[in-house]
DNA sequence: AAGGTTTCGATTGTGCACAATTGAATTGTG
DNA sequence: CACAATTCAATTGTGCACAATCGAAACCTT
């Protein structure tokens, strides 16, 4: 039974917290984000909803909000300064009145072409090779949804 | 070459996104943390700022927001409301008035034996062993530094 | 068909996060 | 010593994130 293995003054060092390293790195992503998206005048949150879009049209503001896992209080001013910008449109679906459907306009849609060079930067400045980011993802979307499972 | 190794239609799918990955666990764990928090009278980003005074009392704000990556437009009033809650206190130093010297209550020092029992919850809610989430926590600080370095 | 229940998006209020600016205190330079 | 440049925290304004609530529409159930 080592005494330097384990400090054992009960840890709370900062740097050993694994929620702060990934409270940090999201802050980092938005920071690296910021001057790529600032080119289509987009903030991140308003990007990922773009990326739901690009992949799937026409989803209701739930669908939407299922995907990123936020509820129609965050969704809803960012659809409509999406929607004042000309990137998309809201519209009540016929069949339900209740839902309201997201679609891409035109200049939405082409706004995907300038996206699409944005991930091969993120390989660059992380100076990691793609497998080894493969695996952070696939960690983070396992602890991500076993968190949600111990949180429910 | 084969034509489904990489899909190729420009990979901008959510899921394959690591910034996803990461905002979204970002946001798991706040929201794992908030009954716990509740406890102590903390938001997530109020436990920061402790966890950080718990490892080195009587910093500066500028010094805090370094740990934290944080401007004082953020910290100001987390601050503020922890000071309001009686854990602990502001006075501008003596040696330099411009900086505010950050100190912890009796109160505040004495929360840290209730967060002790904390990160023994993050593991078993992670359902991972805890060589793989020191894992994941060291290549998050990588790509962090590396994400930092790329936008400076 | 009628009434209660559920679902959906919008709204309200609180609390981060960050850019930009302000004003006071300090430091650097002539 | 004077005074311009810098540093520090606070302030202002915008935009998420989320809890709580609301009102309308859709769905039961009988």
């Amino acid at each position: 039974m080592s005494e330097t293995a384990r400090p054992r003054e009960k840890d709370l060092r900062l740097d050993e917290q694994l929620c702060f390293a990934v409270y940090s790195a999201a802050h980092a992503f938005t920071r690296f984000y910021r001057p790529l998206l600032a080119r289509l005048g987009l903030t991140y949150p308003q990007y990922l909803v773009m990326l739901v879009l690009w992949e799937a049209d026409g989803l209701s503001v739930g669908a939407i909000g299922e995907r990123l896992r936020l509820d129609s209080g965050t969704l809803t001013p960012v659809l409509k300064r999406l929607e004042k910008l000309g990137l998309l449109t809201r519209r009540r679906a016929a069949a339900d009145e209740r839902q309201v459907v997201v679609s891409l306009t035109v200049t939405g849609a082409q706004l995907r072409t300038i996206a699409e060079g944005f991930p091969d930067r993120i390989v660059d400045a992380s100076a990691c090779d793609g497998a080894e980011l493969d695996g952070l993802r696939d960690g983070l979307v396992r602890l991500r949804a076993n968190l949600d499972k111990a949180v429910a």
